[in-house]
RNA sequence: GGGGUGGUAGUUAAGUUGGUUAUAACGCCGGCCUGUCACGCCGGAGGCCGCGGGUUCGAGUCCCGUCCACCCCGCCA
């Protein structure tokens, strides 16, 4: 036992094996995937990283006692074989890279038992999530988890020459920070030499990257583990990566050019997949009137149709009200959708009541006929809308959501058209759309408390010729702030910072903090501004996002090595856990009750 | 914080109007088999029906609570 761990080196990967290696000794070392034992002789698929090859252990061969030990090998067994690789003596199998060849063993070693296996390694398994994220290196050993992190890796290895060859410079940045308003929730952590304090895990490198600046490093890149304490999504993890940038001297085209071709870069070199150069822009504003959300997925049409004016004088009395409501009632026309029933209408109908929609009307036509609740109130007006500027055509289906609230309406219609993408496979799987949007608002009013909230950071440079509303009309302000968006998924945002303390101090103002409070938390940003701090902007991507659509899966826990659950537990390690009174007692922390 | 779906053998599932010993497939264990590759054939073991309470002569099944996983809203850039 171990004789061959020490004597013999690893000589070849299983898959690597073909038929010009025939004739040649190799040592092969990896888990067995599967066993197959004809009695006289052993077949057995030997995997490691780079694929299986088929050994065959023959009675005649290898001796008595090898013999015995191979009949033993059971699945995930890791062993180290010496043979020698021949054409196969039986049909060559067609599935396998290796699959001209095998090779017969004259020595093995077993190196490894395995326990009985919760769920095979294979490409499709049918064990549930739960099961195979206590297991998660289990699952790791199968060929879809082994290929997002072989992706995962190659595109941060795309990430940081793309960025090195334009000149920046990777730097490392505190885990251990300090924590700052706004925002979404800090992980908190206590510090035992002054007990009573926190440090705060970073939710984003931002306020470094910009002193990076301000420190003359001029560009700067990281790829950097954030932390946000809210509530998780299958693209949301307490704790992610993101490709950060930041630079000095820049425009937003500046920013979006160099992230664009690194985004090209990745998606024509992992995917095969040609990036638009350059890759469109539409304003936040057209953004939302033309697909109702800030992350539209262009892969498809069907847009929306604000008919407000034309629905104000109709008898229908939800789209009239509305209307002198204030609020906007928006179209959408569904080719071909008056075959839907009316149980996938409905279901519709409780798709749009979870963003708030009050409900859903809907017309179909039919030649000439106009059918459906609504087609009753139909007048000139509203008819010239409908078949104008919605175009629907014979066997269409036309759908509105009418709302007070502008924003509801144009959410819940934008979110129905996203839905409606998918579901009626209105793309085309592997095609990916891109799109840059531009121009955010400055800031939006928080619905809980009334306070005006930074829409994207309180460090986001309003436009200048916007610059002069900031204390009048702050709503109106906009920013140079820009987003990009792949099939309806933000993978990165970012803009150009307030480089002028001035700028910023009147932000802060805006925003309801105090210079006090904005002296105490953001002394040091602030004194950085005061000097010479140069123009800066900069932008950070969603890398596990970004690999989730590169792999295509829906989850970002299946591009993660070790993800956590919904709850922000790791079924495989048990965090969070408990701890020891002792070290509680060392931080001077006491646990509630 | 709210809504939805699910939890039965190692795994994935079935389980009727509440009824006797809770099924199946794969996996596992033993035996046979020299050309298989999802090998095949014969035999076997394996259960806190998520957990706690209740209704009932009787609960996997009905009721209440609770825990866990996933999806969505809120939250989060």
């Amino acid at each position: 036992m171990g004789k061959f761990i020490h004597e013999w080196k690893k000589s070849h990967g299983a898959g690597e094996l073909r038929a010009q290696h025939e004739g040649q000794t190799v040592v092969l070392m990896g888990w067995v995937d599967a066993t197959r034992d004809h009695g006289k002789a052993v077949f057995v698929d030997l995997r490691d990283r780079s694929g299986l090859c088929q050994v065959v252990f023959d009675a005649a061969d290898i001796g008595d006692e090898g013999f015995e030990l191979a009949g033993g090998l059971r699945q995930e067994y890791v062993v180290a074989v010496r043979g020698t690789v021949r054409k196969r003596a039986g049909k060559p199998n067609p599935n396998l890279s290796s699959g001209e060849i095998e090779v017969l063993a004259a020595n093995l070693e077993l190196l490894n038992r395995s326990a009985p296996m919760p769920f095979p390694v294979a490409d499709e398994v049918d064990a549930g999530e739960t099961t195979r994220l206590r297991y998660r290196f289990l699952d790791l050993r199968r060929g879809p988890l082994q290929h997002a992190m072989i992706t995962r890796s190659r595109a941060a290895q795309v990430a940081r020459s793309h960025f090195d060859a334009e000149g920046f410079l990777e730097f490392e940045t505190p885990i251990l920070t300090r924590s700052t308003p706004e925002g979404a929730r800090d992980y908190l952590v206590p510090s035992r030499v002054s007990a009573g304090t926190f440090y705060a895990l970073p939710q984003s490198p931002q306020l470094f990257k910009q002193l990076l600046q301000v420190a003359g490093y001029e560009r700067y890149y990281q790829i950097a583990r954030c932390f946000r304490d809210e509530d998780l999504r299958a693209d949301r993890q307490p704790e992610f990566t993101q490709i950060d940038i930041e630079m000095s001297f820049v425009s937003p085209d500046d920013v979006m050019d160099v992230c664009g071709r690194m985004v090209s870069k990745m998606f024509t070199e992992l995917r095969g997949a040609g990036v638009p150069d350059p890759i469109p822009r539409i304003s936040y504003a057209e953004a939302m009137s033309r697909y109702g959300v800030d992350n539209p997925d262009v892969r498809f049409e069907m847009e929306l149709e604000d008919i407000t004016e034309k629905a104000a004088t109709c008898d229908f009395k939800v789209f009239s009200a509305v209307a002198s409501a204030g609020g906007r009632v928006i179209g959408l026309c569904v080719e071909g959708g008056a075959k839907m029933s009316r149980k996938d209408i409905d279901a519709l109908t409780d798709f749009v009541k979870t963003y708030g929609a009050k409900g859903l009307a809907w017309v179909k036509r039919s030649g000439d006929d106009l059918s459906g609740p609504v087609s009753k109130f139909v007048d000139d007006s509203l008819r010239s809308a409908l078949l104008g500027d919605m175009k629907m055509k014979d066997g269409d289906l036309g759908l509105f959501i009418a709302d007070g609230d502008a924003s509801v309406a144009l959410t819940a219609a934008g979110r129905l058209r996203a839905h409606l993408g998918q579901t009626l496979g209105l793309v085309s799987p592997g095609s990916f759309g891109f799109v840059w949007i531009t121009d955010f608002p400055m800031f939006e009013r928080d619905d809980e408390t009334g306070r005006l909230v930074a829409m994207h950071h309180p460090f986001t440079a309003p436009k200048e010729e916007d610059l002069h509303l900031l204390e009048t009309d702050p709503l109106a302000v906009r920013t140079s702030a820009y987003d990009i968006v792949v099939n309806g998924q933000e993978i990165g945002g970012g803009s150009i910072r307030i480089h002028d303390q001035a700028v910023q101090s009147r932000v802060f103002r805006a925003l309801g903090i105090e210079e006090e409070e904005a002296r105490a938390k953001f002394g040091f940003l602030l004194d950085a501004l005061s000097f010479g701090a140069p123009p800066h902007g900069g932008l950070a991507f969603g890398f596990d996002r970004l690999i989730s659509i590169l792999v295509g899966s829906d989850s970002i826990r299946d591009v993660i090595a070790f993800p956590k659950t919904t709850r922000a537990a790791c079924l495989m390690t048990q965090a969070p856990s408990q701890v020891d009174g002792a070290q509680l007692e060392e931080l001077g922390l006491q646990l509630k009750k």
